[in-house]
DNA sequence: GGAAGCCGGTAACAATTCGTAAGGATCGGG
DNA sequence: CCCGATCCTTACGAATTGTTACCGGCTTCC
């Protein structure tokens, strides 16, 4: 989840059933952006992290079904897929392939915008936490009292910047958190020299981790792009 | 989850419709117990935990959707609504009480075994998925750690560029990509002078991949069109 | 078949991006 | 005022990626 409301992307050549999808969405609340080609999304995804993606599979540019394997496998969004293939077949593959639901036109607004929420709502239900610390491959984290402990057991104190950033590393495991996203999160601004401090940062919270800095492997660096934290993580 | 398959609860008055779901769902692989009248349903699940409920809106005994609220709130199970009810006011109002998907009489026994196996999935996915690697021919890559492992056991890292570009072939094994595709798809635009970085990278990966510059193996060049990644693929 | 011209491969260089060591500013407690 | 802790800034090196330049092979048209 990027920020309060949940950001739907949606990938369908046809500027009306864009703005027919779109108008739904917004009025049920939610953030919406919208494609008309496979290349200006993917594109796109550098940047942003939808929460759910409305993609319609009659594309000229690119095979959807791939795209549907890609982001299934990649992005923790949830994928729904609109399509004018009504054969069961054609349903089949697409839920076997990674989507996570599959919607026949022609279809009412309201259906996909229930659907949406249906899709939603099951991960923001595990979310909740009961805690405030967290557990990832050995280690623990907790944050009412900024300690880090190691699989050794050993206990090291978290300053309030590592644990700022550690907490949005743990809240987005197995996601590219993108250098600018972390950036705005802590309160400085791209390009400054607020960009050598998010580096310090990182840098001496990989240390407190125990990384080998020629190869990390909780804190990983997309070069161009961000950081992945690469363990599954529980809350408790 | 309860034991190694997962157990599909299934509540329809019908046993034709029972046995119909019931055979499909075994033959994918299921554990399943079919329950006649709602009252019945209530009484077993005091003694079993079903991953995933199949319940048909139409039972004589007890309101339906009471019974799909409660499910929804109290079970952690996914709950699939089966009826013969067609109207979009009927869906939507069922995936707001906190169904989680909702299928339509008559159905395909098959579309229903996928929408279960997506259902299931994702939470699985979060937990369980331990990297998301590909094979082909003797390599393997991770995409996790962006690490590449030869037939001979020898790792190679792999940057940003190239595990994107490779990912790319992975998805698309067999086809021809086009050279427009690529170039939009790593966010530049054809006719620049990235045509000529696209080559180096290309060129990268196929060193790392010990491809013979004149007779590549994996990577093959379409003259004037683009290229073909010419291995099976398998994704664990 | 042969020559012109386009297309793709790659080596060498340049620019960008990231990591981290060292030093200094700021703040609070004694 | 001193001290320690924390964090920012500077500076420089390393890794990654884009760019230029040049070469060789493929296609086409005669």
């Amino acid at each position: 989840m990027t920020s309060d409301p949940p950001l739907i992307a949606i990938l369908d050549d046809e500027p009306d059933i864009r703005r027919l999808l779109a108008d739904a969405l917004e009025e049920a609340g939610f953030r919406t952006a919208g494609f008309g080609r496979a290349t200006e999304f993917e594109a796109a995804l550098r940047r942003m992290t939808p929460d759910a993606c409305l993609i319609d599979l009659g594309l000229p540019d690119r095979d959807g079904l791939a795209l549907v394997h890609r982001l299934a496998t990649q992005s923790g969004a949830a994928i729904i897929i609109i399509s004018g293939r009504a054969q069961v077949q054609d349903r089949v593959t697409g839920l076997e392939l990674g989507a996570d639901d599959y919607v026949i036109k022609p279809f009412d607004p309201a259906e996909v915008v229930a659907r949406i929420r249906a899709r939603l709502r099951k991960p923001a239900r595990e979310a909740a936490r009961n805690g405030q610390t967290a557990r990832f491959s050995g280690w623990s984290a907790d944050f009412d009292r900024y300690l880090l402990t190691g699989p050794d057991g050993e206990e090291t104190p978290l300053s309030h910047a590592e644990a700022e950033m550690l907490r949005m590393f743990l809240d987005s495991p197995r996601r590219l958190i993108s250098r600018t996203q972390m950036l705005e999160s802590l309160g400085g601004t791209a390009g400054d020299s607020f960009d050598r401090a998010m580096d310090v940062r990182i840098s001496r919270l990989r240390t407190k981790l125990g990384e080998d800095p020629k190869n990390p492997r909780l804190i990983k660096t997309i070069y161009g792009a961000g950081y992945i934290f690469l363990s599954e993580v529980g809350w408790s």
